[in-house]
This record gives C-alpha cells, sequence and structure tokens, in this order.
RNA sequence: GGUGAGAUACUCAAGUGGCCAACGAGGGCAGACUGUAAAUCUGCUGCGCAAGCUUCGAAGGUUCGAAUCCUUCUCUCACCA
C-alpha cells in the first residue's frame, strides 16, 4: 500500500520544486525513485541526510528508493553550484570513499531482500559507465540533447557568462549528460520514474527527464528538496571543527548529538520536521511544550536523540547524554573519575594533551606549571590571571593557586583534566 | 624608471625625544547573568610573583635618554611615465 509521499514531504518543508503530475503518478503507480551521492569525501556529512531521508521516506511509503553511487560521476565533478573547476579524485582515493558511502548508506535504508517487502537498492554508475565508449555514448546519448538546451542550465550559465571568466571544462560540461544517462539506465532495466535530489540539482534531473522522453519516449518525474539553512546565516552542517560528518571517527557521536542541541530555537522547528520520522501531532504538540519553556529546549533534545539513534545507535545516543551532562551540568570531579576510560576518551576526543611522568605527579604538580609549562596556558602569568579570574579548574573543581597536582586527582590512574574556564580543556596523561 | 606617502601589538588606529609596555576601537579570553544561546555588565589581553626584561618593518647611528631624530636596506600604497 502506498501513502502520499509528496504530502508527507511537503508538510516537513522538504518539498522545494517538483515536476507537474508526478504527485498523481506515485499516488497511482508503486514506482522506483532514485537520489545520487558523489563519493568526493570517504564519508557523507550531515548535508546529505537530508537526500538519504528523502529516500526513507519514499521507502517507507511503498515505493522502491535507489541509492546511487556516483563512481563514475565522481570522477567527472558536479559544477552545480560551484564557482570554479574542481579537483579530480584520483582512482585510489575515489575506491575508498565509494566504499566508505555505501557503508554508511546501509546504516539508513533496508537493502535487505529477504526481510523487507520493498529493498532499497545500491547501485554505482561506474558499473555501467564504464563499458560505454565515448564513440557509443556521443552516437547514442549526445545525439538526442542540444548543446543549447545543454548551456540554458544555470550551472552551465553561471560559469560561461558574465563575471566569472573563469571558464568551464569541457569534462564538467559533459557532468548533466552523465547524470542524465544515469536517470536513462535506471528508467530502462529498474523502473526507475524518478529522481530526487538537492534544489541545485534540477538542470542536471531534467536533463535525464529530457534524454528519457527522447530516447524512450517515455515520461519520468523529478523532485527536489531544498538546501538546510540556519537562522543565522551561517552555513548548515559546518562547526568551527569544520563539517559534522555521518563517520563516528570523524565526528564522535558525542559532538554529533552537541551540534543538533545547539540548534536555535528557530532552525529546531524546521530541524524536526526534516531530520526525524515523528508524525505531525507529536512535532506540533513537542513545538508548542517547547513555546511553553524554551529553556528546556525540549526539541532540540528530541532531535539530538532521534538522529543521534538514527546514525549511532542507541548505546552511542546514551554516551553522548552522559558526556554532556558531566561537561555541562553540575558534575562532581567524583563524576568524571566514575567514567570509565573509553567514554572519558570519547568526551575528551581532541582535547589537547600532554604527557607527564609518573615520578612528577607523584612529587605533585604546582599548578602554574600544570597549566604553563605543559603548553596548555602561554605563560605563568596567563596562568596567575586566570586564577585571579577563578576560570581554572582541574578534574571539573575551581582551584587556587595553592593548588599541587597528585596522583589523588587521576582519571582511570592516568588522566588529569585540566580547564580554563568552561570550554577550554587540556589533558594530562601519565605516560 | 620618476615623485610622494607609509610600515606601531591579533586587526584597525593614536602617539612625532623623557610622563610609553605604548590612547582608543574591534576582536579574543575569563567572570557574573543565562538555556551549553543571544544580549548586557565587569576584568584581562608582551614576559616576569617582583625588581626588572624584551617590543613599534630590518640593521646601524646621534643622545644621559628614541616608537619618535639621522643613514642604509626591505616591503606596501598613491600619482606620473
Amino acid at each position: 500500500m502506498m501513502t502520499n509521499f509528496v504530502e508527507e514531504i511537503r508538510w516537513r518543508g522538504l518539498l522545494h520544486d517538483i515536476m507537474p503530475g508526478t504527485e498523481e503518478y506515485l499516488l497511482k503507480n508503486k514506482t522506483a525513485g532514485y537520489i545520487g551521492f558523489d563519493p568526493t569525501a570517504d564519508s557523507l556529512h550531515i548535508g546529505s541526510l537530508v537526500q538519504i531521508i528523502i529516500l526513507m521516506h519514499f521507502q517507507r511509503a511503498g515505493h522502491s528508493s535507489i541509492a546511487l553511487i556516483g563512481g563514475a560521476t565522481g570522477m567527472v565533478g558536479d559544477p552545480s553550484g560551484k564557482s570554479a573547476e574542481r579537483n579530480l579524485l584520483n582512482e585510489e582515493t575515489l575506491a575508498k570513499n565509494i566504499t566508505g558511502v555505501k557503508e554508511q548508506l546501509e546504516r539508513f535504508l533496508d537493502f535487505d531482500k529477504t526481510s523487507s517487502k520493498n529493498p532499497a537498492e545500491l547501485v554505482n554508475n561506474y558499473d555501467w559507465m564504464k563499458d560505454i565508449s565515448l564513440i557509443d555514448f556521443v552516437r547514442d546519448t549526445g545525439k538526442h540533447i542540444t548543446v543549447n538546451y545543454m548551456m540554458a542550465k544555470d550551472s552551465v550559465k553561471n560559469r560561461i557568462s558574465g563575471e566569472n571568466t573563469e571558464g568551464m571544462s569541457f569534462t564538467e560540461f559533459t557532468y548533466q549528460l552523465f547524470q542524465g544517462y544515469d536517470f536513462y539506465h535506471l528508467y530502462k532495466e529498474n523502473n526507475c520514474k524518478l529522481q530526487m535530489g538537492g534544489s541545485d540539482q534540477w538542470g542536471n534531473i531534467t536533463t535525464g527527464t529530457e534524454l528519457i522522453r527522447r530516447k524512450a519516449q517515455g515520461k519520468a518525474y523529478a523532485i527536489t528538496v531544498p538546501l538546510v539553512t540556519k537562522a543565522d546565516g551561517t552555513k548548515f552542517g559546518k562547526t568551527e571543527g569544520g563539517n559534522v560528518w555521518l563517520d563516528a571517527e570523524r565526528t564522535s557521536p558525542y559532538k554529533f548529538y552537541q551540534y543538533w542541541l545547539n540548534s536555535s530555537d528557530e532552525d529546531a522547528e524546521k530541524y524536526i520536521k526534516i531530520f526525524t520520522f515523528l508524525d505531525k501531532e507529536t512535532i506540533d504538540a513537542l513545538i508548542a511544550e517547547h513555546k511553553e519553556a524554551p529553556h528546556l529546549r525540549i526539541l532540540q533534545k528530541k532531535i539530538g536523540e532521534e538522529v543521534t539513534v538514527m546514525t549511532h545507535g542507541k548505546e552511542a545516543y546514551e554516551n553522548a547524554i552522559k558526556a554532556s551532562t558531566i561537561l555541562f551540568g553540575k558534575a562532581t570531579s567524583d563524576a568524571i573519575k566514575s567514567l570509565d576510560e573509553q567514554t572519558f576518551l570519547d568526551v575528551f576526543e581532541g582535547v589537547p594533551q600532554a604527557i607527564v611522568t609518573r615520578s612528577q605527579i607523584e612529587n605533585g604538580i604546582d599548578i602554574i606549571a600544570a597549566f604553563a609549562e605543559t603548553g596548555f596556558l602561554k605563560s605563568n602569568g596567563e596562568v596567575r590571571r586566570s586564577l585571579k579570574e577563578n576560570a581554572i579548574s582541574v578534574n571539573k573543581e575551581k582551584v587556587k593557586d595553592d593548588f599541587i597536582v597528585t596522583t589523588k586527582d587521576l582519571i582511570s590512574n592516568t588522566y588529569v583534566l585540566l580547564q580554563r574556564g568552561k570550554k577550554n580543556y587540556f589533558l594530562l596523561k601519565v605516560a
């Protein structure tokens, strides 16, 4: 049984553009739809999460979702939304990226043919592109699309006219034909009638529907989703530390959770619709509740929970909560010492460290030396100043200038947590 | 190639012989407040506990004393060609 996929993404604010007739067609026919993922890195980031979620909705609505990995198109480079020529990836990197992206998609989409009634499918366009010769491609595909048509696309226009004099290589110009061919291929082989993607993909997608119309006299559909934005105008999915990745190695579950938790109220109302699968009533209730008591940040916590559990699993989510409580709550040094070493390291992943010897700590390290000589703070004077400001903590407890760091302060018998202010952490590690 | 202007701390920018570790603004950091937010208020922002030490494009020089005057060099900008 199919549900109204278009209506579902519409109320969630996930519908940017839709080809006329798409909604009606999807209501009457079970079909397949696809979204392409370019393997530009060995992990996807939360920007791609939107596309993944669209595929999940599509699958839930009773259709078949196809995730396409751009093994071939990734070698060409999509000019959409780019003002300058892209660097090409070498094959080795590309292979590694494809593997990484594949693994991540599997966490979200059900590809299992035995358990699922309408399993999702994972395809790599390299599989069919690699065997097409240039002559075949030019004769069989290129013949159907005019250069005039291709030139009219924004992604091309922006690069060959106006202010931008950088120009565009033939390689990138060809990209839309590659993507169009993918759609044609899936249309023929997988009964795929719909391509979805970010709003910048509209041009590339319609090249595909055009190709299908001319080459196969068929009708195919297109839907694009809006770019996720932040109310303050900064880029979604970026922190000072860089992208927020879906890979736990690159962005720890703790940081991942924190990213959502730190959403502004305004963004949170949008995000809960986009990134969670909660139904409308639940979301409306949560929004109302949040407005009553904004300081409790009900929305942010819920989004954090849903998305973190979906991406990293329940256990990782609970650890993230525990870590957050310790870092930002009124944690005592006892609570910190109660952490097992792994959780402790996860929480303080990326925190700078310095090595001290066991004998040093057994003799006791003067608080000024502990902060200055380890390189945490720049000078003794800075430590003294911070002490005066009451900004120095050891294991989450404020200390005075006569404090001596000794073995009793060790966590897991190995670490001492130094802190200046609320957000600057530093670890002493006993070697 | 010619002429002129300039180079001061993270950034902008005062200072034109001693009162200059150098006004002010922004930024940054911290404290209070708060929702791990924003706004606001307060403090700090070369090293040193201090005496003091090292800083104003670089190197020399004048002077009791130089960011400030002189010489050379490097770089930047403007105008001319």
